[in-house]
RNA sequence: GCGCCCGUAGCUCAGUUGGAUAGAGCAUCGGCCUUCUAAGCCGGUGGCCACAGGUUCGAAUCCUGUCGGGCGCACCA
């Protein structure tokens, strides 16, 4: 199999770097891996290096000289391969390949299939990615749905990239707020059976609380109104838990995102292994008691002060847990702990940081991508939410509403850390206006294409079936010049950890697509069909967009099946690279809309 | 008060390990369907990249300060 084209020309850039360091032309001394990029500008060539300018100090050269030494030696030693190379102020090297090179790019996508865009760069790097991770006190809301999607389409995007990822939810069943959460249900389940109740200030307020507490009622009846209400509260934390992580993981599953382990917290107590966590930190004086409280002394890796970890009262903070959970996912071999979490926690990275330290690994190991809120709107109109109330918008009504595409779509449209504005009324439109249909549409269209051609017995070629020398015009190329840079787009979306280059990537791909779509016919109208005289691969290339019908007439004409094959050849490749960009999102590939 | 994030077209946002003339969608204005899905395409309008300094061949991008917005600063999670 032949290295991606960008790959061959920073090959061969390192290898023209050691030349003319060999041979003194240039005292580079250590070479640095050039960097490639396509250009923004056609006039600028396939692909352009600025190595002359980051090299030109240490050889004490001018951009310009440098870049003319370089230019002159490529194009000596790779003919072949390089067309022509410009040397461009202040020291850009602008390179233009042979254009036959690019047709390489439609085989390694035949090769690949499925598989294209995936790379080796994660390989044997074993990471936890931690998301959701939401208390089971409550249904997901939308915020929750955001992280969903991310985490899902993280996890993807670097198992592309050749990680070996694990999908974790840690489910916080023990303490305080779950503890809220039993008081807050058993008040409820008084109230149900006309008894006086005492709700707690900072209980839960939600509507759904009622329904948890009738479920209680009908499973318990009236038996939990004697005795003690403390055991009462506890019975109606654990039901009431156990039925909303039910919901949790169904509304996740729902929504397509799933996970290799649900760890609980509860399990981290029951098998002491929070006292043992401090211990060990005791015995090494990470850990100090004071003030009748014990405490980790993060502030020796750089937090602003130490922190309580267990109580005066004798019982855990969250803290505590939290860090004999990061202890057992290093423990457990993953040389990368991801999380996920909502932009308020932010506070709480130097902690975390600091426990990860503490038991022997790099501040770097841990790493936390934060996700900012979501604000739901309706058109212009803004959804207000309010927490304190208990009410927002679950994810299970906006799935139901918008559908699992569209949400995810739209969750991961944006950098994670910047605020999201999700407009409902958008996600459903069914029209250019709404990204993931558009997406989704050029993907069916071709499907669409392709059924058509085979109704009318016109087979779907492969690129070794075709006359390539019909795909190298600036139109066709342009779509080639796209797809070759997806690798590049996955590869660099995983190691930033940000899924939503894919999606704008994509979006660029569609928008190529159902502009070429638009403007050349692929199939010969049907009553034409075989009849069309060879002539020029088409019409006159119109520069001002417009397409006047007797030119379009025109191009019908000149459409000769080898040109169909090829085109059809062309934009099965530009179908293949769709759908493997949808599925890194978790968003589905329809054939028909 | 201290810390973190953000400030780019009228709106929502890309671009931030420094690169060439800063991009896209929406909105707005004007065009394109007897043909393979118009759920589409083409064109016009629109910018002191918050502000002020600094670093250098080069800054939306890095540093410092100011202003504006968000979020944190628990023996809660």
């Amino acid at each position: 199999m032949k290295a991606l084209l960008q790959n061959q020309v920073v090959r061969a850039i390192t290898e023209t770097l050691e030349i003319v360091n060999n041979t003194g032309q240039l005292s580079i001394g250590t070479i640095p891996s050039p960097i490639v990029e396509q250009p923004k500008r056609p006039e600028w060539g396939d692909f352009s290096c600025n190595v002359a300018m980051t090299l030109a100090s240490t050889v004490r050269q001018s951009p310009l000289k440098v870049a003319g030494v370089l230019a002159e030696n490529l194009g000596e030693k790779f003919p072949t391969l390089f067309k022509r190379i410009d040397v461009a102020p202040p020291g850009f090297l602008n390179i233009t390949l042979h254009p036959m090179h690019w047709l390489e790019v439609l085989e390694t996508i035949q090769d690949e299939g499925a598989s294209y865009g995936t790379s080796q760069i994660g390989k044997g790097k074993r990471i936890v990615l931690e998301f959701v991770s939401a208390n089971p006190t409550g249904p997901l809301h939308v915020g929750h749905g955001r992280g969903a999607a991310l985490g899902q389409a993280m996890a993807t995007l670097l198992a592309t990239a050749g990680f070996s990822v694990s999908r974790e939810f840690y489910i916080n069943d023990a303490g305080r707020q779950l503890q809220l959460l039993g008081q807050s249900v058993y008040a409820r389940y008084r109230e149900y059976w006309g008894k006086d109740s005492s709700f707690p200030d900072d209980g839960y307020h939600g509507g759904y609380i009622h329904t948890l507490a009738e479920s209680v009622a009908h499973t318990h009846g009236e038996t939990l109104l004697e005795g003690s209400s403390n055991e009462a509260e506890t019975v109606c934390a654990q039901e009431a838990s156990e039925i909303l992580l039910h919901d949790i993981q169904e509304d996740l599953s729902t929504f397509g995102v799933s996970f290799e382990t649900w760890f609980s917290e509860k399990t981290l107590h029951a098998k002491g292994l929070v006292q043992s966590t401090l211990d060990e930190l005791q015995e090494r004086e990470l850990v100090k008691e004071e003030d009748g409280a014990w405490w980790f002394c993060s502030s020796v890796f750089g937090d602003e002060k130490d922190r309580v970890v267990k109580k005066r009262d004798g019982t855990y903070t969250y803290l505590a847990a939290d860090m004999a959970y990061h202890r057992d996912k290093l423990a457990r071999g993953f040389n990368t702990l991801i999380n996920i979490w909502g932009a308020d926690h932010h506070g709480y990275i130097p902690r975390m940081e600091a426990t990860v330290q503490a038991f022997g690994h790099s501040k770097e190991s841990l790493r936390i991508v934060l996700v900012q809120m979501v604000s739901l709107l309706r058109g212009t109109q803004k959804i207000e939410m309010s927490k304190r109330a208990g009410e927002f918008v679950t994810l299970r009504e906006v799935v139901e509403e918008v559908g699992s595409d569209a949400a995810k779509f739209f969750f991961l449209m944006r950098r994670a850390d910047t605020h999201l504005d999700f407009d409902l009324e958008l996600a459903k439109q069914q029209s250019s206006d709404n990204p993931v249909y558009y997406v989704q549409y050029a993907h069916a269209r071709l499907a669409s294409l392709f059924r058509v051609a085979h109704e009318r017995g016109v087979c779907l070629p492969t690129i070794q079936d075709v006359d390539q020398t019909l795909l190298l015009r600036e139109e066709e190329l342009s779509l080639i010049k796209t797809l070759a840079q997806y690798p590049f787009v996955i590869e660099g979306s995983a190691l930033a950890f940000e899924p939503h280059r894919v999606t704008f990537y994509l979006q660029e791909l569609a928008a190529k697509l159902h502009a070429y779509y638009n403007k050349h016919r692929v199939l010969p109208p049907v009553d034409s069909a075989g009849k069309s005289k060879d002539g020029l691969p088409d019409g006159p290339l119109e520069t001002n967009g417009k397409v006047a019908s007797s030119e379009r007439a025109s191009v019908h004409d000149s459409l000769t099946p080898a040109l169909t094959a090829a085109r059809l050849a062309l934009l099965r490749y530009v179908q293949t690279v769709l759908r493997n960009g949808l599925t890194v999102l978790g968003v589905s590939s329809p054939e028909k809309m």
